[in-house]
DNA sequence: AATATAAGGCTAAACGTTTCGCGATGGGAG
DNA sequence: CTCCCATCGCGAAACGTTTAGCCTTATATT
């Protein structure tokens, strides 16, 4: 191995320039020190190849300068593409992300959360998984800011960044109502998830815009995943009366329903037509080319990051926010416009 | 906003339990201490809800129980899939994992590794960019362990987990010549890039194994993004003599190509037979099924948590160690078996 | 000339752990 | 009974920063 040299400190660089300690640590932290002593410690920092300790410095701030950000999976590209903006963010603020996956495990969700309390991050961004807010309710009283993502909890006063999910079905399931579909099948995600309660809520919303009949039958859910996605589609072109369209409400869930559109030689959109959940990718694979609701990933990792900052710096304006961002529905070749 | 009550310190417990920070401490540590102090030790923990202040441990034992990962892409399954797992392993250790992106940019990505070096972490897992190695050097020289994954660099001494890629682009290529294919296509990615390279020599090893000529001009190089595999797709499909089948050696080139497909309404495997890379989910999306290359994800992860957990805690035995790892092939309908 | 004010450098305590080395105690061997 | 060894608790220094408050110097005001 080459030559390790054991790193500077302050010391050091207060002994090289010939001044103190707290007029370096001033310098640091961007206090007023005169041109000449400044000359002095940036010389100093630079052939020392000084680094602040941030462990020193968290133990006297009390700051460790990270985020937590707690998700559901890592195999979820609208996740992972959120993190991605929030990752870079940060850390032209100087904060490092730690990412924990909680795997849809409730049970591992609070350990992990736990686990991120216990490594002192400053703020947490979290994807919670059901309606359980103790765990979250614990940390707030730690005072560590959480910002929640996609999902709202009722009962914790927290930031919320997410698509408006009720507008996004309304939309998409709009689209298919102007193209004279009345049968129209909606895979919802877990009962209890926020967001699948906001898209079954714009499902029938539309339907009451519009005075078309709903069919209860033809809202069922799944689990946010590829099995329920691949169960459902089955189920649904197994009734009698099958569903001219089908509203599929998170991307695995998508997935699902082409693999088993392709696995039964189901003619999409003759037999019928299909709006799923991101991503922009996928609709192009699919053939015929996939209608999709897209939801703004970047802006909601963008906006997510940026109220995290504020409230880090003690900025708690309008607390607590709630931002619902527009979702851009793309109608291709899946879905038939029906004759009357 | 709750009661913010001050987090209790080893001091608090040491007073509780009416012994001394020193005992406590050796508690802490697995050090012995009488039965009766335990119990005594354990109680006040428990009544004050004591947790160790990591910053103040990491000052004294100049460790921040922290690991770097530092990826090309968040919104590529192949990395986050291996990230997951490592996070999970990782977590289990009691080490906490900070990502971040460098997003196909080599000036990022040395800011980025800077960043983590800055943040103190203990190791680093990085998926490396090209061929640059100074800054990777320059971590190693601090005494801070550095894993790659995916690719091997030349003249810097780490510990590398990937595929075995020659091999994976062997067997793929082979079972394309075995089912007839004699002018079969491949779409690389940069030529600087290590799994490029194995992946050009496995394609071109089976052809010389199997006495099977080599047109130079059915090797094409893209930039591992789906522009260039779209862009590639339409080139061989546009020569005089196409290629009967395209090998395509990563996940976002074979999204790229897939849309090219259907962009063109070109018949697979009619008129071209196909073999992309990961993953799993696209090969069943895609119709007719895709033929893929299937990598080790869990066990990339796993393997690399464990070797870095090994270098983290002083056990550099038999280092650098090199991990190719075996794919997997699957071959469904996009691949037709040519008449001889 | 005297007094007040401002600017900037400095000392030393503090943050919350770890751990070295000392002292006390108890048990065993000779 | 004496000596030796092992065990365990304890005091205090140290890790590398931040920052309060003191001190010195220079400038401004009366």
């Amino acid at each position: 191995m080459g030559v390790i040299k054991i790193p500077a400190t302050i010391k050091d660089v207060a002994k090289y320039a010939g001044l103190s300690i707290a007029t370096v640590s001033k310098y640091l932290n961007g206090g007023n020190v005169l041109e000449e002593n400044r000359k002095k410690i940036e010389e100093a920092i630079r052939v020392l190849n000084f680094r602040v300790n941030e462990l020193a410095r968290g133990l006297k701030t009390n700051r460790t300068m990270t985020v937590g950000v707690l998700i559901p999976s890592l195999e979820n590209i609208f996740f992972t593409s959120i993190i991605s903006k929030i990752e870079n963010i940060l850390l032209q603020h100087g904060y490092s992300t730690i990412v924990c996956n909680y795997r849809e495990n409730s049970t591992l969700e609070k350990i992990k959360l736990e686990f991120l309390v216990n490594k002192m991050v400053d703020g947490i961004i979290m994807v919670p998984h059901g309606g359980d807010i103790s765990h979250i309710q614990e940390v707030r009283n730690k005072d560590i800011p959480v910002l929640l993502i996609d999902r709202m909890l009722k009962g914790v006063d927290c930031d919320v960044v997410m698509s408006d999910n009720l507008n996004a079905a309304y939309s998409a399931v709009e689209q298919l109502i102007m193209r004279g579909h009345r049968r129209i099948g909606i895979i919802g995600g877990p009962k209890n998830v926020y967001t699948t309660q906001e898209r079954i809520k714009g499902y029938i919303r539309v339907h009451e815009d519009y005075a078309v009949d709903i069919d209860e039958s033809l809202i069922k859910y799944g689990g946010y995943d590829i099995e329920s996605g691949y169960r459902i589609l089955e189920e649904f072109m197994e009734m009698a009366n099958p569903p001219t369209s089908i509203f599929v409400t998170n991307y695995e869930m998508t997935l699902g329903a082409i693999m088993a559109i392709n696995k039964n030689n189901i003619i999409m959109p003759d037999q019928v037509s299909l709006i799923g959940f991101d991503n922009i990718q996928l609709a192009k694979i699919v053939k015929p080319s996939l209608s999709i609701v897209v939801q703004p990933m970047d802006e909601i990792g963008e906006t997510a990051a940026r109220i995290l900052l504020n409230r880090l710096n003690g900025d708690y304006g309008s607390f607590p926010s709630i931002h619902r961002l527009k979702t851009e529905i793309l109608i291709r070749d899946s879905v038939k416009t029906l004759a009357h």
